[in-house]
DNA sequence: CCCTTTTTGCGACTCAATTGCATCTGCGGC
DNA sequence: GCCGCAGATGCAATTGAGTCGCAAAAAGGG
């Protein structure tokens, strides 16, 4: 766990290359630090972790984070607690930015687990929220979220 | 649209009074205009409803909304803009709050819609996200919220 | 190696929401 | 109908996430 975080690094700069974008630092730090983690992280999750080893400001931070979502690299998820949490996209590891904007896939589905106890967040990639919902008519659907609140495997 | 507030004070009492709480003037304004909106409210927006008519500390609307949701009238949302917008559970007119703890009940599944362009979040009574959800073992739910993003039937 | 374009860092700022505390009030009891 | 007090309100100050403007510092093509 310690140590993911710098393994992480020539992936992630291979995956920055990919986009055709600006390979910096702060991005590589940051993208290093979202792949070394299975769950959605804070904007102050992924600075703390980042600023064991380097300094970056809090604001570099903010804008990175968005800039991921905006290339489609990373989602970011409402938590209950008012704060974004950052996750990376499914296939991200290494192609995913490839195209020229993967922006964001027309009725893109996600679902998401946030634990009651320890507060961690999840993304459920494999479940693709098939629902039944009827909107009222007139209404159109561009995007869905599902949001799953209980325990996790750690805190049952 | 105007008079509807005022309309709904008899019956905001009434619903107060059933829960055995105290009935006070800001709960009963708080209660009224959420009872005559047809769409989830942010604190701001019952506080300038309710300002038109009386004067009300911005912090009152606060805990009287979070009073609503402790006792099971009202529940809230998560907006994409970090703001928590407010709105009646279904069955809230009048008995709803008539039981001690109506507090969350289990397995408490959600809808809501919110509309890209004019922002305005409607719940979806009648959905019933029932989804073929498959969490990962260990993992058990205590609550389903389900965030649909799109055009309403006015702005499409 | 230089020049242009982007990014970064920093400070100040916004704004929703919360907290502490003094004052007021609903309402059960008398 | 009046009293007392637990509980609710108002006000001021505070927190904390996220944003803005701008000057200084890279990045990467030529």
């Amino acid at each position: 766990m310690k140590l993911a975080y710098l393994e992480k690094i020539p992936q992630a700069q291979t995956a920055l290359r990919a986009t055709g974008e600006r390979v910096t630092e702060p991005r590589v730090a940051v993208l290093a630090t979202l792949l070394s983690s299975d769950h959605a992280m804070s904007h102050l999750d992924v600075a703390a972790m980042i600023a064991k080893r380097h300094t970056i400001d809090r604001v570099t931070v903010y804008r990175v984070l968005d800039w991921l979502v905006g290339v489609g690299i990373a989602h970011r998820i409402a938590g209950d607690d008012r704060v974004w949490r950052f996750m990376l996209n499914a296939q991200a590891g290494a192609q995913a930015a490839g195209k020229t904007n993967a922006h964001h896939a027309p009725s893109h589905a996600h679902a998401h687990f946030t634990c009651n106890t320890c507060g961690q967040t999840f993304c459920l990639d494999k479940v693709q929220p098939k629902m039944n919902v009827k909107l009222p008519t007139g209404f159109s659907t561009t995007e869905v979220d599902l949001k799953i609140r209980g325990l996790c495997a750690e805190c049952k």
